[in-house]
DNA sequence: CGCCGTCTTGACTCGCCTCAACCTCGGTGG
DNA sequence: CCACCGAGGTTGAGGCGAGTCAAGACGGCG
C-alpha cells in the first residue's frame, strides 16, 4: 500500500489545527479504499465498526422503507466526513451510503473516534460544526417537503446540487456526478414521471439541459424563481 | 432566588456520572425561569447566548417560512436540554422555542459550554446521544413526508406523541399539553382542516377521543394499523 | 353576555400520482 | 460489425387525495 501524502488532509476543517507528524499519525491508522459507482460503502442498521472520510467523488446517503421505496436523506462530497455514528453515541448507521460514481474513501476504526477528540485539538469542534451543518440542512428539507409544492422542491433540490457539486460548463452549471431522473425523484418525494415532465418543460424554457443520469442548469436565476414562488 | 434542589439534575443523563458537588457547581451558574403557555424562550436568528434544560413542560420547537408558514420542527419534554446551537458550533438558533403550555426551565451562559464538555465526565457524550436522537427522528421525519400520505403522518404523529408525552386516564392515553387541530397539521405538512377531518372519523370509529386542544389515543392499535398501511 | 379563537363540515377544484405505452441509447455478445 | 436487450427516459389519459373556499357551530374568557 502506498503512502498517502500528507497534503490530502491538511485543508480540511477538522484537520486543519494540526501539525504534519499529527496528521502522519492519523493517516498511518487508516485503511483507504476505492468504491465503484453504486457500490455500497454501509448499510442501514449494521454496526458501526468505522467512520469515513470521503476524498473523491460523490456519496449518496439513502434510507429504505419498510414498503421497498428509497428517500435520499443527503449528498455527501469530497472532503467530508461520513459515517460518523461515533459521533452521535450510536452503534448502528441511520442509513446507507451509496456510491454516487466512482469514489475514494479513507476509513478508520470507530474505537480511534474518542481518542480523535480527546488527542486532537479542534477535531471535535470541527466535526461537531459539520454535524450542524447537516442537521440545518435537515430542518430546511422538512420545511421544504412540509410547505412547498414538487415543482418548487425540485426547483430547491437542483440549486442545492449545484451549489454543492455544480462545475461550470460552457452554457451552464453542470451537477458532476450520475443523477437519474429516479435519484431527483427520491430527493423531493415525488415519482420519476413528473420530475421527467418538469425536466422537459424546463428545457423547453431553456432554464436546464439535462440527458441520461446528467443534468445541467443553465439559468440558475429562473429556478430561484420557481423554487420560491409563493401559493 | 431561592436555592435549587441538587436531586432535580441527578437522573438527568448528561449529568448522570457527576458528583453531588459538581452538581451543585453547576446549579449555581444556572438562571432558572417559568414562562407562560405561548411564551417564547428563544427566537430563531437570534444569537444564541444561552442552552436550556427544561424542568417542566413541553417545548415547541417551531420553524417560520418566509411566506409566514410554520412548521413544527419537534417537541422537547422535562428532562431534556435544548437550544444547544453552541454544541453544533452555531452561534444563532436555527429555530424558535414556544412553551406549550406553562414551562420551567434552567439556563446556562453559552459560554459555559465548552467548560462543561471539559470539566464534567459523561456530559459531552450523553449530550450527543440526544443529538443523535434527535437526528434520527429528524430522519424519520423526513421519510414519513417524502413517502406517507397524510393520514398515515397523521396517525403517526399523534402516536410519538402518546409515546414521548402520553399520561395514562381511563378509556386511552391522553396527550398531557394543550395541542390544537393546527398545531398538528404544522407537525405533518398539512392543514387544520384535514386534521380536523381526520379526527372527526377517527372520533366516529372510536379510535381517539378529542376537544378543543386536547387529543386523546383510546385505541393506539388501530392508529398504528392505519399508520403504516401500504399504498 | 358578547366576542374571539377553535373546531366542524360541505362543495368544489386541481396537482400530482397511477397506469400504460413507447422511445432512446449504450453496452454486450454472437 | 450489427442485432439485441435492458436501463433510463418521455408522454398521454384518467382519477383521486387533499387543498381551498365558505359558512356556521361551539365554548371559554374577559
Amino acid at each position: 500500500m502506498s503512502k498517502l501524502d500528507e497534503s490530502l488532509l491538511r485543508p480540511i476543517p477538522p484537520f486543519r489545527k494540526l501539525s504534519r507528524i499529527q496528521i502522519r499519525e492519523i493517516l498511518d491508522q487508516a485503511t483507504p479504499r476505492r468504491y465503484d459507482s453504486g457500490e455500497a460503502v454501509f448499510n442501514e442498521g449494521a454496526e458501526a465498526e468505522r467512520f469515513f472520510l470521503l476524498l473523491d467523488g460523490t456519496i449518496r446517503v439513502v434510507r429504505t422503507t419498510e414498503s421497498g421505496e428509497q428517500v435520499v436523506a443527503l449528498h455527501i462530497g469530497s472532503g467530508q466526513l461520513f459515517g460518523i455514528a461515533p459521533a452521535l453515541g450510536r452503534s448502528t448507521y441511520p442509513a446507507t451510503a451509496v456510491a454516487a460514481g466512482e469514489c475514494l474513501a479513507l476509513s478508520w476504526s470507530a474505537s480511534l473516534w474518542h481518542v480523535f477528540v480527546s488527542r486532537y485539538d479542534g477535531f471535535a469542534t470541527e466535526t461537531y460544526r459539520t454535524v450542524g451543518n447537516r442537521v440545518a440542512e435537515m430542518n430546511n428539507r422538512i420545511v421544504e417537503l412540509a410547505t412547498l409544492h414538487v415543482e418548487q422542491r425540485v426547483a430547491n433540490a437542483l440549486l442545492r446540487m449545484i451549489n454543492q457539486f455544480g462545475k461550470k460548463v460552457e452554457g451552464g452549471v453542470l451537477i458532476d456526478f450520475p443523477l437519474s431522473r429516479q435519484d431527483i425523484s427520491e430527493m423531493t418525494g415525488t415519482t420519476l414521471h413528473t420530475v421527467s415532465r418538469l425536466l422537459s418543460a424546463w428545457e423547453k424554457q431553456g432554464i436546464v439541459r439535462s440527458g441520461r443520469k446528467r443534468v445541467a442548469v443553465t439559468d440558475p436565476h429562473r429556478l430561484v424563481l420557481i423554487g420560491s414562488a409563493q401559493s
